[in-house]
DNA sequence: AGGTATTTGTTCGTATGTATT
DNA sequence: GAATACATACGAACAAATACC
């Protein structure tokens, strides 16, 4: 049992104005819960019951609480049973699982990018088509490789691409940890909202193979991904080179409900 | 004004026992009026008052529904101004949109399977890597190509891998549009609840080129799917083979709230 | 600028249905 | 069959954001 199950004056949860939703409060604690071990993996959370006499909420802000913990992965309910914690679904090494916003931009906080380079480009041709931008458009287009913290060898090759009137953004320091859209977030104060991702295979050419450290004609994955804020308006795009030895993408689905 | 806002009688929507939740019977309604051009792109849809009342259903349940289409991408809601509908993403040709569970299952029924061969392998090696297997281990292993029912070229290779049990569900019939994950849902009565997805690349050898009619050294999405039903046990294991010419896969996030 | 109405978001309470033990 | 636990559904109220006058 737990150290702290009784001793504990079940602390009652309030929202203070303008705050966090009660829920996601809820759902920040229990997620940190099941991280710290107070939750073993395939043993039962507290029921829905429990949880609202123990936090002093209602059964709905606990269930919306636990519904962003199954979203996310975290769990699973099942009537009769209860709400049981998931074996964390974690490879090592060049795995990487991409199930939702938050996992992207973790791994992209992760990572350290070195800059290589900044210049304009007018897009044009296949750019053009393969950013969805209008042909003849200026954009700012920054280079990077990406790192993790521990290795020599870079992961990815990353070309990001803004338009001119967030240019100031891709500024230049040479090894950054903080996402060319966070500065984008902060210096003109909007938020991204969505993220679409197009993932297709390309063979490393001479040029890419260089500065990645890789044999030329080792196989790639080519990403690329779009920026949006609330209002569907475009941030940012970046296409990234991954080699096939360095990185696999890994993605899980659940089923929602039966089909009618 | 919709022609039909004052003349269609409001069908008030119950549950019929041991049916569909009503949320998820109002979701396939309204998804089925935005398809059908009855609620256009950037528009706003009826607000969740009028909702409730057309529909004799309490807010709660149609809040449900819209949930569910905004888990879909159909639309965006915003306080203040009400529900929209949203563009539909979907580019023709190579591009895919997987986006769900029902996306990737759709995607393989939309899909003819030819079969080519089925035997039994031990499985070993890197293959038991792959597919993370124990190594000695026998399985059963179909082999098809991937066409859209219009195009003459496949679209991939695909090798299926079920557990000894479930052999009986790997029957050739040499064209089938149904998948085989569906043949073991029904003969041995359980259900694909969860798939995991591992994204890579490779360069076709000579053996692939030749199935896919592709040149040799063309880059290709290895994509390796393990479906697990309710009971987290491995149902089966498909490894397909995506030339880059022909297949792009997309996939969308959204930022679910603000973080703390 | 200010106030009101509208619309979605959050939270409570309660009751009933369904699946499991 | 009874108890437990999650799932669905109704009603009500207030908050926050936006639009309109």
């Amino acid at each position: 049992m737990a150290i702290n199950t009784a001793a504990v004056v079940p602390e009652r949860l309030a929202r203070s104005a303008g705050q966090q939703p009660l829920y996601s409060t809820l759902a920040d604690i229990l997620s940190r819960e099941i991280h710290e071990g107070k939750y073993l993996p395939a043993s039962t959370l507290p029921s829905e019951k429990e949880l609202t006499e123990r936090y002093g909420v209602s059964r709905q802000t606990v269930r919306f609480a636990l519904r962003m913990l199954r979203d996310k992965g975290l769990i699973s309910s099942y009537p009769g049973i209860g709400t049981i914690v998931r074996e964390p679904m974690q490879k090592q090494g060049r795995f990487n699982a991409v199930n939702s916003t938050e996992d992207l931009l973790q791994f992209v906080g992760n990572t350290e990018m070195h800059a290589l380079a900044i210049r304009e480009v007018v897009v044009d041709g296949p750019l053009a088509e393969q950013i969805e931008c209008k042909p003849g458009l200026l954009m700012s287009e920054a280079t990077f490789l990406r790192k993790t913290p521990g290795s020599d060898l870079p992961m990815s090759y990353v070309r990001i691409y803004v338009p001119p009137r967030f240019a100031a953004a891709q500024v230049k320091p040479a090894v950054s940890n903080s996402p060319v859209y966070q500065n984008i977030e902060k210096m003109f104060n909007l938020r991204v909202s969505e993220i679409r991702q197009d993932v297709t295979a390309t063979v490393l050419d001479e040029e890419l193979a260089e500065v990645l450290q890789a044999p030329v004609g080792e196989a790639a994955l080519q990403i690329t991904r779009f920026y949006y804020d609330a209002n569907q308006s475009l941030v940012q795009v970046t296409v990234s080179y991954y080699p096939r030895s360095r990185y696999t993408q890994s993605a899980r689905f659940r089923v929602a409900d039966d089909e009618a």
